[in-house]
DNA sequence: AGCACTTCCGAAACCGGTTTCGGCAAGGGG
DNA sequence: CCCCTTGCCGAAACCGGTTTCGGAAGTGCT
């Protein structure tokens, strides 16, 4: 039903395409193509001829037309999983940025989707390189064992990861060493005078929520604390979840004074479930958290944090998927990068020593009112 | 630099092509292609069984192949403004849900870039629009006189806006009705007892502040209060923007005792400033704001706010963009929907009077304080 | 000088579609 | 019965590139 077009694109002049080019030297389509495309059979001299003139024209080829041979389209895939519930994510835009300005600057697009639910996302995956609309895919929020993974693995199609991935194998990532912030969080907080650190892990499909227990448990070890099991609290990704395990880790005979969380959202809770208790943070209960939500500045005090740059984060991730789908081996697309620490008020030396905080607590909350908090 | 063509996208089998279904059917590719694009010279018979066919056959146009000849790809452009100061999109992941999965049913695309400034969005528009990446624009955010619509009308490239705009020509929209819930918050706030209701209005560039203002005013007329011009703060679009108009609002001889906000985030400054002036948001100063961000739940009350559904409006915005590319025009595209009123516990019955509430102030901030507090 | 190799480029096919053009057959009117 | 439409489809050109193939010129070697 191509009829109505009324509203075509027809902008001015025609482009310059590589007919044009090839006239105005006198040579054919052929030798421009080669010529640009780098092809050893152009003699030098013609190269540079070709390139000066075609540049001189404002020749750029058009994608579609070279995608319909080759088979490529120079686009990024990007499929994001939105399910409405957990869709806060304040660091799309600037991923987003960083992804498209790399990207453009490469001359490739980014073509995006999003999708409910992980099977859609693996048929969305599938459909965008079945019908050519992206060379590979950028993989966020990478799963210890990740569907889309075996999904690309399968059709032999290039893709990088942001996070690092239970089996490695063929797979190029960009991460941010999350166990070096954990570990630089407790040894931090060991330095300020606590005792009893304690650590709310993410949740366990994620595999950066392995790695920032190693990171919280080296940082022990490092400042000579001993490890205690009951001071790993709750799997916690969101503010309920971080309050919930935070009450838990309270009611201890010896509970924590200080608290290093996976997730800042996870601290956001603590915050709900110290007020619960009457706990001041940075005095009574200190937090050292990571993600660098802009939430975090708003919390009083404010959340110290490990904060990740994600502007960064999707400027490199172009790069190196760019680079796989050009062909460079998976193993030697691997890139780490630093957290860095954003220093606020909820990390400072305690006030109070572990027993003097579980008779404090004892002191200001009646049992009744905890096992109340426990079940609401 | 075709060379290293190691991670080659090549999936088993060749795609089911035009070629195949005609050899199969016994007619032309010709035949198929205008059979399946709707052409009137051919018969109702043919056209069916061509269809049946290639539906059985799983034959699926390559959209690239088709751009070559007819200039559209099937895609849709959305080119976000993305500094870094105000980066903060709550609403970027549920607008992309909303507007992807619109565009994947009717076997569309999306094709994002993001730039940091006004003139580098309307040059990747341009760009887009060359290369053929992109058939339309969604333009979110848009301003009372805006850049890029002056750009896409110079081109003659479809596009559609997230907002409405001063000059309406030529122009397809979808817009929540901003101005009907300023006008309803500001009459329920009347209708709890407030005499005196301010307004803080969001930056003028944008056309919506506009409106919500003279929804607020309509609000007064309706709930037969006087319209007073030194009720209407300075311009908030941030936290410090808010906290610092209400300040100022709060000096006055006759205080505001509710403030309507044009946005959240302004909102969330009131908070702020009435805990400076040791004020309880709910009682001594009531607030009603617009756009439901995550933040206004975890606010000390809750922020009542008029929540706009970010899905929808990618959503509908997908749809009226084919529409427009599709040829329909721009004056029959223009779609409004009213805002949701999330009700939390931040408008309540005013515990004081305005005259009270200046007693109230001046008795609890000296000069001196609220004068350092102003520079800070 | 003769021959085999290179080097470099033109000719033409090709990719997977769309669109123009023209022709055949059936139908209608005089 | 003939001519002129009209309906329907095939043939071929076309879109803007890439890639294969082969041949003309130049080079090196004997």
């Amino acid at each position: 039903m191509q009829t109505a077009a009324a509203a075509m694109g027809a902008q001015g002049r025609r482009r310059v395409t590589i007919a044009d080019v090839a006239e105005r030297l006198g040579v054919t389509k052929s030798t421009v193509s080669r010529a640009l495309n780098g092809y050893p059979d152009i003699a030098e001299g013609t190269r540079i001829r070709i390139a000066r003139t075609a540049e001189r024209m404002g020749y750029r080829p058009l994608t579609h037309a070279q995608a319909i041979r080759t088979g490529r389209t120079r686009s990024l895939g990007l499929v994001l999983q939105i399910d409405g519930e957990d869709s806060a994510r304040p660091f799309l835009a600037e991923f987003i940025a960083g992804l498209t300005q790399a990207a453009s600057d490469e001359n490739w697009t980014v073509t995006i989707a999003a999708e409910p639910t992980e099977p859609k996302v693996r048929a969305a995956l599938s459909r965008l390189v079945e019908e050519r609309k992206a060379d590979g895919f950028i993989l966020p929020r990478t799963l210890t064992h990740d569907g889309r993974v075996e999904t690309l693995r399968a059709e032999n199609v290039p893709f990088v990861m942001f996070g690092r991935t239970a089996n490695p194998e063929g797979c190029a990532w960009y991460d941010i060493r999350g166990e070096d912030a954990m570990r630089a969080a407790t040894t931090r907080l060991a330095a300020l005078g606590h005792k009893r650190i304690a650590h709310l892990p993410g949740g366990s499909q994620y595999y950066y929520s392995q790695l920032r227990l190693v990171g919280y448990k080296q940082g022990l070890e490092a400042a000579g604390l001993p490890f205690d099991p009951s001071l790993v609290g709750l799997e916690a990704m969101t503010r309920r979840e971080g309050a919930e395990a935070t009450r838990q880790l309270l009611r201890v005979p010896e509970p924590p004074t200080a608290i290093v969380c996976a997730v800042d959202r996870a601290a956001l809770g603590v915050y709900k479930a110290a007020k619960e208790a009457r706990l001041e943070i940075g005095r009574e209960l200190s937090l050292i958290a990571y993600d660098g939500v802009p939430e975090g500045a708003y919390a009083n005090p404010g959340l110290t944090t490990f904060a990740v740059n994600s502007h960064q984060a999707g400027e490199r991730l172009a790069r190196l998927l760019i680079a796989r789908i050009r062909g460079t081996a998976a193993e030697e697309l691997r890139e780490l990068a630093p957290a860095t620490l954003v220093e606020r008020g909820s990390d400072r030396p305690p006030a109070l020593s572990s027993s003097e905080l579980a008779q404090h607590i004892t002191d200001l909350n009646p049992i009744e009112t905890v096992q109340r908090e426990d079940h609401k």
